[in-house]
DNA sequence: CATCGCATGTAATAGGTTACATGATTAT
DNA sequence: ATAATCATGTAACCTATTACATGCGATG
């Protein structure tokens, strides 16, 4: 149900034929929102303007038809962007991994919480090029970068995930100095 | 592919039946991590006991089966918490909502922007209330409760999301005062 | 014995991935 | 002409959501 909006949105701000908007969900700041490759992509387009939403605005060479949104279309938009997120998302497959960490040995979750943080710092470093690229691009077309700000969020979220997984790191330390479940350490198994 | 890992990590931690599970994912610090409804989660268990990667350990009143991981579950469990995650997860409502808000008009987003704050604020009190939640019934047991950590992870990233969202108006409100696309607007629309 | 909650399932539909296919234009 | 790239599509399959169904066991 998102992928209408993510395409409703990006032809918003600039209009686009199916082959465009793949490119923007492969390599711009739109990667770091929503994925979708081209054969969800042009069903959704269709869909889209048989209901409406969006239009036709000029054919290209070989089969290229460029789409822009209609007053119907904006409309849509808006009222989603406006309604209230209710949902908490949570399909997260980092945060399950995190989740599970207790499930393991002490030792191995050390080494993933290790992971978590060179895997934070690296995709930290790739959100930052990919947002310099994106400033380098747009300071000639005179505005600012669509996504600049969601790119931003992305860097903080990968902050939040890095310090977090320093204090936890630290966290299982503690409890393997003060084990408060001595006594029912018996079994050993 | 991760709900696979969920139950399997759920298991590993403590045997229980389909039901628990989805009790767990419903009502425990589960449902911060990943949600599954119980149409999915039978027939991922039913597949899992196929593989051999868990195994009935007890049957109890009505159909109620037990589920316990075998060692090669806990083998594939490991495998997966270790192997590198590479992809950067990227399917999210709210960083896509984030991303278009510069399809919006300045007022909308402004709007938009107090709503996620207020969003965070209320969600940062349904985790740190879950998490109060567990502390005192994991107290009884002796363990921390499973996920808290994961739980921790959900009120950092809220938080993240809340400091974002703050920084982010006042960005809006400089690019209204100093907009840098002044000689641009001579058309009008 | 009626009802409520436990416990599991089926079926229909929607959303998403991967592999494969194809014609049109530009470049060499 | 041939290759590369543009531009769009189909088909098979997997994952997820929603609605509906059912039988067992405890409780009053």
């Amino acid at each position: 149900m998102s992928l209408r909006f993510a395409l409703l949105g990006m032809l918003a701000y600039e209009p686009g034929s199916g082959y465009d908007l793949t490119k923007r969900f492969q390599g711009g700041l739109g990667r770091f929102a929503w994925q979708a490759p081209h054969t969800r992509i042009y069903p959704e387009l269709a869909k889209l303007a048989e209901e409406g939403l969006i239009e036709v605005a000029e054919h290209g060479p070989r089969r290229r038809s460029i789409y822009r949104v209609t007053e119907r279309g904006r409309a849509a938009l808006q009222a989603w962007m406006e309604a209230p997120p209710d949902a908490l998302e949570v399909r997260s497959e980092p945060v399950l991994r995190m989740f599970l960490l207790s499930a393991l040995e002490p030792a191995s979750a050390h080494e993933i919480l290790r992971q978590q943080i060179a895997y934070a710092e690296r995709k930290l470093g790739e959100i930052r090029a990919a947002l310099d690229d994106a400033m380098r691009a747009s300071s000639e077309d005179g505005r600012p970068p669509f996504g600049r700000l969601a790119a931003e969020f992305g860097c903080r979220q990968l902050e939040a995930l890095r310090e977090w997984a320093t204090w936890a790191l630290g966290q299982l330390e503690d409890a393997e100095i003060t084990p408060q479940d001595c006594e029912t350490v018996a079994s050993g198994d």
